[in-house]
DNA sequence: AGCACGTTCACGTGGCGTGAGGGTCC
DNA sequence: AGGACCCTCACGCCACGTGAACGTGC
């Protein structure tokens, strides 16, 4: 996701479809957070666009308001962080057996095999 | 958590100290479920009654409106799953790597030394 | 100078809680 | 028969989106 701050708030609420008043409120409760130019203008990054959208989808569509929105963004996150813990986990696991039987040479007899072995090398 | 329905509407709405018909209304968004008795009486569970409780702190504490407070139960839902999983997958790759471990056999003993036992089995 | 930016205030709509009215069950 | 249940409708309040007013930056 890009970063880099490129639309003022006249652009980026055309290119998501609001009212500019709109990106103010949201950025005053602190649900969008713009840069700003050294002359106070905000400018929207495509990460800021698409966290609008988002919210977009979360009002009109679903019907939150806003202090819905703050917390299921919030808990979105965790849900992401659970998800990424899990696909770690899960690799991990699979890692950890491999080692295991790695560790373990592949040379390796059961002793009581030695002595049906023992005949076998005097034949030689 | 007890499922059994225990309460009708005036003593639920008591115990939570809500307004019954908020309770009616709830319902009727399908954000509580209360069992009928035969003559069409709402009866609520212990459980409906904490569930009764996370929608008010939901809605008073923090504000939200029902559209958001149907979307955050699922997503805590959602994540206490997740969490879950996560304990689940923790536990299962501690096991996992125990369990190789006891499929190698403890009296295993490198090839390359069979040699050097043939000397000692002889002294016998 | 002009236009889009900034902030603050005012208005309209809609969601939600509360209550009343009228019917039904125990 | 009375009281608490059922449902539906109406009112009031607050949140939110929208716009206007007025000042500032480019």
């Amino acid at each position: 996701m890009d970063d880099r701050p490129m639309y003022m708030i006249s652009v980026a609420a055309e290119l998501v479809g609001m009212h500019p008043q709109t990106l103010r409120i949201y950025e005053s409760k602190g649900l969008v957070r713009p840069k700003r130019t050294a002359g106070n203008t905000r400018l929207y990054s495509e990460r800021d666009l698409e966290r609008l959208r988002l919210i977009q989808r979360l009002t009109t569509e679903l019907g939150l308001n806003l202090a819905g929105v703050e917390l299921v963004m919030k808990l979105e996150d965790q849900l992401a962080r659970a998800h990424a813990r899990i696909d770690r986990l899960e690799r991990e696991k699979r890692e950890a057996v491999e080692q295991v039987h790695k560790n373990y040479r592949r040379d390796l007899v059961p002793l009581s095999q030695v002595t049906t072995l023992i005949p076998l090398r005097r034949n030689h």
